[in-house]
DNA sequence: CCGAAAGGTTCAAATAACAAACCGTCGGTT
DNA sequence: AACCGACGGTTTGTTATTTGAACCTTTCGG
């Protein structure tokens, strides 16, 4: 792992429920010398990435990166593109849809939507990133995203975020290999109890994907006939989606899609 | 220069009118060894800092930063805070008002307001890192911010964005100190042609500016009696804003505030 | 087919990471 | 008041990574 790596997934520990971190707890979280933390955590605050609160001395992050995302939603506001979407197909069905885009071998949080329809609902925290091994939305990035992605994850150690969480090689291959073939992918309860998801993915300019449309329900609330519903909505978004991010839909998933509807 | 630090340098050129730039437009604007650059454009693109237009090859500001900024955004509203205050001034004075923090020996605009009620008005662009020796904005923040700040400016050389701008060591301390009296700061033409602002100071929970809230008008409409306007209204705002984020305006900056009025 | 320009990659030498020990401060305890 | 532990921050000597000049590859206009 490099230097700037290193730096820059300090800023990943912070969440919702995290937003003020200090340098013990920085070691802790990422596992690294206290030192060199610490002069990453400096430098971090140098550049306006991160700002230091001089009563607890705790570190949150910085005015740059506001900045920044300015500049990138003015150039590219994907946010601002998919939000009509994103929302309209969160109020058909009734449930939590959200938009993610890699972000190296992890799925980023653009924007997500809930009607708000029902008692329970799914909880969704857009600063936490998603694993590809444990959501739908990894599943499809695996098996329609760069080639490398399922290899390079296969070499690492699976992390089972529930006990159903699948950690075996060869079971996701083959849950990867099942996507393909849907190209809708299913996961009942591999990120968080009680939820299941269904995720397309979403494509750029090139036939590899760049990130996923999902639906998240309260496992209890997934009936055959909400399957029946998000089945044949989600390839229509996946492609309304796709289209607004500038991209095109590979022509073998279009097949597929066609076929399944 | 750390690594992190030229790292993430390469960001900041990035702006409204430069929305993707390729490897050699890089080297260019940072000066570093093209390898060096492209090892960290590759690293920033592998943590979504960055992503790369796969036609072009070209660089542009990736998800990652938008998902931090939620995050920033939920934890500490600052932008969603200060934007009415923003836009009640912007109103009352009829010209272009901007909050900006602090970030490193920069300041970073957090927001900005115009009212749009002149056929001419001031380009303001939110992505650009303003320069503390040029601007109203720069000079409030050297008189009210971190005591270290214009010693370790004056060790570099002033770069003149306009024939206006101070560059002269013993001008700028004057020019600061003139500030520090008068509780507001004055540039006419310093960063912009034709452009003159104000500036005060704001602050967060140290007596110690964290940043600026300043008023830009072209300088032909900037008569007495508007300057009348804004040196009677920015005290106020800057208090205003100064509240909104959770701090405190110091009891000396306060009294020299009161006497003005 | 050439040359120029761009993106991208290699291998000695400068730089940063690492581990462990150390300093100063704060809040609570004996 | 002396003691303690926890935390932020710094220092030092050794080890690993990053750097930068040169080199390779691809693309594109003539």
């Amino acid at each position: 792992m490099g230097t700037i790596t290193k730096a820059l997934s300090l800023l990943n520990h912070f969440s919702a429920s995290r937003s003020e971190i200090g340098l013990t707890e920085f070691r802790n979280l990422s596992g690294q010398d206290k030192a060199t933390v610490h002069r990453h955590l400096s430098e971090l605050t140098a550049n306006g990435f991160l700002e230091q609160n001089p009563g607890t001395k705790g570190y949150r992050l910085g005015p740059a990166i506001l900045r920044l995302a300015a500049v990138r939603e003015r150039l590219f506001p994907a946010r601002r593109l998919v939000a009509p979407l994103v929302e309209k197909l969160a109020g058909e069905l009734g449930e939590l849809v959200h938009v993610s885009l890699r972000e190296g071998d992890h799925l980023s949080p653009l924007y997500h939507f809930d009607a708000l329809i029902h008692g329970t609902r799914v909880y969704f925290d857009e600063a936490e990133l998603l694993p590809l091994h444990a959501t739908a939305s990894g599943l499809a990035m695996l098996a329609f995203g760069p080639v490398d992605l399922l290899p390079k994850l296969l070499k690492t150690k699976l992390k089972p975020s529930t006990g159903y969480t699948i950690t075996d090689t060869e079971l996701l291959k083959q849950a990867v290999e099942q996507v393909r073939n849907d190209g809708i992918a299913f996961v009942d309860q591999g990120f968080e109890e009680h939820v299941s998801s269904f995720a397309s993915p979403v494509f750029g300019d090139l036939p590899e994907a760049v990130g996923t449309i999902a639906v998240a329900a309260p496992t209890v609330r997934m009936t055959e006939e909400l399957k029946a519903k998000i089945r044949s909505a989600l390839p229509l978004a996946a492609t309304e989606v796709t289209e607004k991010l500038g991209g095109v839909v590979p022509v073998d998933l279009r097949r597929i899609w066609r076929n399944a509807a």
